[in-house]
Order: C-alpha cells, then structure tokens, then sequence
DNA sequence: GTAATGTTGAAATAGCGTTTCAATTAGCAA
DNA sequence: TTGCTAATTGAAACGCTATTTCAACATTAC
C-alpha cells in the first residue's frame, strides 16, 4: 500500500516536515490535511475556519513554515485578500480568478525561454520573480 | 513657460486629478510633490512622515486614488513592505531591489512577445497580470 | 455670495499576521 | 518505559498597513 498516488506532483508535507527537522504534531497534520482537500487555493481564514479546534497562531505558524519550504505559495489579487496554494515542486507560475478566487497552475515553456532571456534586459542581477495572471476562469468567464 | 519638461514621461498628476473630477486640494498638491521627487519609489509611511501637516488617511486615499488611475503601482516585496512608484503610462512592469527596495522599471520587447503569446496557454480569459522581478540593483549588487 | 458637494483631520476600526509567555508535547536517550 | 529537553501550542495582546467614520471645512457651480 502506497503513501499517496500523487506524490510525484504534490510533495509529501509531513515529509518535508520531518527533513526539516520540524516535529510532526497534530495540529499540523490536521492543517496539512486540510489544505490537500483545497486544490484551488484558499486564504488563511478559511483554513482557521474550517479547523476551530486549532489555534489561529498556529495555523499561521505552519503556513508560514510551508512557504518557507518552498511547498506553499502565497499570492496577492488585486486589493484581495491574500490567497495560498499547495504547489508543485518544478518552477511553474499561477493564475487567480479575479471572480472566484481560484487558483490555477501552469508551466508555460513560452515562460521559460522567456526568464532565461530577460536577463540582459534588467539592470542587476535577478534573484526571484513574481509572475502571476488575473483571470476570469472558465467557470466564472463571459 | 512649459508645465513641465517630462509630461511625455511622467503624467501630469494634477491634470489627471482635473480630467476625472477630483478637486485639486492643498494636500492633494504637496502629495505629489513629494512623490514626483522619489524616482525610486516609496513607502506611504515614508510620505507620510515627510509630510506631517498632512494626515495619514489623507496620504493613503491620495495614494488610492492615484492606484485607481493607473499612474501608481503599488508592489510587494516578498515578506516586505508594500512599495509605491510613479509610472510611466506605457504598458510596462518592474523591479525591486530585495536589498534597497529601490524600484524600477522597465519594457522589454521579449516580454511583450510573451504576454501576446501566453494566451493560449492559459484556461480562461487574461483580465491582468502582476509581474515583478526582485533584483540586487547595481548598487547592492555582488 | 451662497448652496451643494467633495475633502479633510483625528481617532476608531479592520484585516492579516506575529509575538509573548506559560503550559504542553514530540522525539530521543537511558 | 521513563524521564529529559527543546520545540510547539493556545490565548491574547500586539503590530502594521490601510480604511472608515463623522463633524468641520474647502472648493466649485450657480
């Protein structure tokens, strides 16, 4: 019996924990838990709402602990609440719905090309980048 | 005697007050005054405090006003303070020095390629985009 | 000038997140 | 298995950026 069926795209959190030297407590498993159930992003308040028996600190305590291990992504909407994603490990940049909030991956080859390229371009030297797309999904769109 | 040498440049603030039906107040003119003299962008806390006959809810709704008119962007360094800057009306995006949070700008052909392109990669309708690139400027730079 | 409406300051409030600190617990060693 | 020790937790206070409230005031239209 395997751990998980998706761990080749999605990252095994209570892993990562452990490999940082990071106690594995119940509180965290259950935030962890509850962010694999959303797949398309969800704010901070959600996760604290959805799990009242655990501390609102704490619940941003371990997603800070995520971002911090690379394994979460924290995005901005235009004058939005602040939304998170579980993501994948390879380099891959995000879409939010401007209407639902949804929260999408992508990995444009386009994209790439285009970060190694733009080097020259900038005056300094780059050391990270925030690329998202405001979009109307499928969903919610016209 | 011309307004200003740099209006194909930098918008002229005050005109953009006028043609949207703002009044144009003795606060309102010694913001951007204060703005038009940080070419590398600012914090509001920073023009607040070097305008302290003016009140903090007024730099801020200022500010807000100046966001909704596209002459101001507001970026986020990562885990930072938010950081303000004048911009060009040109399409265009920007970068940060995570060291100096000083902010600049820039268009690069390769990027507007890219954005016409990346349409077709992306489920949904592009309604907008937030691209930065986080730099160690020439200045604090290796 | 005067009325109507937009704008202001000061202070309270909001939203998102962090810190504090005493109490608890995971993980390890004996 | 027990005990030790440092990491973690909850609860509440706090911090920061920004917004709202509301009475007083300034600006523009008439």
């Amino acid at each position: 019996m395997t751990t998980s069926a998706r761990t080749s795209t999605r990252p095994d959190l209570i892993a990562i924990l452990e490999n940082n030297g990071f106690r594995v407590t119940g509180p965290r498993i259950e935030i962890i838990k509850c962010l694999e159930k959303r797949p398309d992003g969800f704010t901070a308040e959600e996760v604290a709402e959805s799990l009242p028996q655990v501390s609102r600190a704490t619940v941003f305590r371990t997603l800070k602990l995520l971002l911090g291990a690379n394994v979460l992504c924290r995005l901005a909407l235009p004058g939005g609440t602040p939304r998170y994603s579980l993501s994948r490990k390879e380099h891959h940049h995000h879409t939010v719905c401007v209407n639902c909030g949804k929260v999408g991956e992508f990995r444009a080859s386009t994209m790439e090309r285009l970060l190694r390229a733009i080097g020259s371009e900038i005056p300094g030297e780059i050391v990270g980048h925030n690329i998202e797309f405001h979009i109307l999904c499928n969903t919610c769109g016209p």
